[in-house]
RNA sequence: GGCGGCGUAGCCAAGAGGCCUAAGGCGACGGUUUGCAAAACCGUUAUUCGCCGGUUCGAAUCCGGCCGCCGCCUCCA
């Protein structure tokens, strides 16, 4: 059985069947560059970056575009509306350019510590605004959109399958319309594919309108032609783009290209911080940077960038995960508990004695593979997914405590632990830093000085500097491990 | 007002008609181990899935009502 996935479009589980045999296209809206990247955008970039992971591990070919937004989106639905960046680049006194590249390296920095792989093309809006012209011109030329002083609006009446994806139509959506209403609009609900630029406005482009900015959706349709091809197999995005975003895009889309703009649309679900919508004025609003550091006064302790991802694979992509320092601390102790395993595996590696591996654990570790592939290919079940991984740890401290356990069965677990929990998880690592930076080597070095000194101590009975010492290096941060033969550290 | 979702142990969270007298993680408690710890291991921790009815031989899973929470309808991952 292959890989199900859920279609926001069909509302069905659907098997995966790219376009190309062997190839996947996905592309997937990527952040707006005026902020540190916080909890959400976690949530969903780790969801996908867990689709790309399964289908490569899968031997599918992926190309994984995710679009910087550095550009459009106004501040709301009116014509008055402007644009959130240079709103903020405002704000800090700086370029919109300037800020977009210094919060483009902040979001970038983010993902790479949450492990999710970096896209294959990250292209940005500024760089697309000739092809996003190109696309405003069809429309126009095929009679979808229509211009008015200046800006030109795509004209939904004219597309007959608007609202396709969120499911709702133009009356209902005419009875929601909470803001006020541009008077150059012939309906409510037409949306701006160009918007006309006041002469102080700092981003700004000529057109055959004259000086303006794209709208707010053209720029994903664009992007997505261009390096994808008209047809996608998978769109992913957050659950509140749906509408009015992936439905606008549809829209632009099919009307210019007359084929189906998207095989497959994905939703993640949102995050809540203790069972709140996380907002800005909530006092809830945490960024991945204040995550990790623990500076946000709702966490008790700075937490790995892994356990946050740790908690997101928790649940499932397509159910809300409600954030709490509580849920977090749960994930962190799982995940250390993960680490400290593979940890002990790689050492015991070395003085395991050999022998091929043994056949009733190579059958178990196959029947946790089975299982493990069958909860991914289930629309991503990454929680049964994780407990498998949990699963291996208890049978490999089982094996680890029978000291006869040979080298070809610790080599067949620590492979297991690389592809599932390293390749498609991303919560393994290949190599954990213990001996390898200089840095790491030379604190090494120093706390085993310090139990070297305790050690001496406890043979002398002295436990009560024992003791002391190791009161001392808990303060800091270090907890030793008294083991059979040695004694270890590790950081909390 | 319209559209959609959710409510499972102390906390997080899977499960979507019989394999459920309900995964997994965290926490807690008891035990093994330890100079004492830590780590690890073993065991215990929901006869019950918001409430009330119904369908069914059988429901956490389907249907109806009620209560509570959340999202979208405006930029937002």
């Amino acid at each position: 059985m292959g890989l199900k996935l859920y279609n926001s479009l069909t509302r069905r589980k659907e098997e995966l069947k790219p376009l190309e045999e062997g190839r996947v296209g996905i592309y997937v809206c990527g952040p707006t560059v005026y902020g540190h990247p916080h909890l959400g955008h976690a949530k969903s970039y780790v969801s996908f970056d867990i689709l790309v992971r399964y289908l490569r591990y899968l031997g599918y070919s992926v190309t994984y575009v995710q679009n910087i937004t550095d550009v459009g989106h106004l501040t709301d639905d009116a014509d008055e509306g402007e644009d959130k960046l240079v709103v903020a680049a405002r704000k800090e006194r700086k370029h919109p350019m300037a800020l977009a590249e210094y919060y483009t390296h902040s979001y970038f920095e983010d993902m790479d510590r949450l492990n999710c792989h970096r896209p294959d093309i990250s292209p940005r809006a500024t760089g697309h605004i000739i092809e996003q012209i190109e696309l405003v011109k069809t429309l126009m030329e095929k009679g979808y959109a229509y211009e008015v002083n200046g800006s030109v609006y795509f004209e939904v009446a004219k597309f007959a399958d608007y609202g396709k994806l969120s499911r709702r139509n133009l009356d209902e959506m005419l009875a929601g319309v909470r803001v006020e209403v541009s008077p150059d609009k012939k309906s409510p609900a037409d949306f701006a594919l160009w918007k006309k630029a006041e002469p102080n406005h700092i981003m700004q482009w000529p057109s055959p309108w004259g000086p303006g900015f794209p709208g707010w959706h053209l720029e994903c349709s664009v992007m997505s032609m261009k390096y994808l091809g008209k047809t996608i197999d998978i769109h992913g995005g957050g659950l509140e783009n749906q509408f009015p975003h992936h439905d606008c895009e549809i829209a632009q889309s099919e009307a210019a290209n007359d084929v189906q703009f998207v095989r497959l649309w994905m939703h993640n679900n949102m995050i809540t911080v203790d069972n709140q919508k996380m907002g800005k004025s909530l006092n809830n609003f945490i960024t991945l940077k204040q995550a990790f550091a623990g500076a946000h006064e709702r966490l008790t302790r700075h937490y790995d960038p892994i356990a946050v991802r740790q908690l997101i694979l928790n649940s499932h992509y397509r159910s809300p995960l409600d954030f709490s320092d509580a849920a977090l601390f749960a994930a962190q102790s799982g995940y250390q508990k993960i680490t400290e395993t593979v940890k002990a595996v790689r050492k015991r590696m070395a003085t395991a004695v050999e022998g091929q591996a043994d056949k009733k654990t190579a059958n178990q570790l196959k029947k946790m593979r089975e299982k493990f592939e069958a909860a991914m290919n289930d629309d991503l079940n990454t929680s049964i997914a994780l407990s498998v991984l949990f699963e291996l740890v208890r049978l490999t401290q089982k094996l680890l405590e029978d000291g006869n356990t040979n080298v070809g069965t610790l080599n067949l677990v620590d492979v297991l632990f690389d592809r599932l929990g390293g390749d498609v998880l991303g919560i393994v690592k290949a190599e954990y830093p213990q001996a390898g930076a200089a840095d790491e080597q030379v604190m090494d070095k120093l706390v085993n000085v310090l139990i070297q000194q305790r050690n001496q101590a406890r043979e002398n009975k002295d436990f009560a500097k024992a003791d002391e010492l190791r009161a001392k290096l808990d303060q800091i941060g270090i907890v030793l491990e008294d083991k059979q033969e040695v004694t270890t550290w590790r950081t909390k």
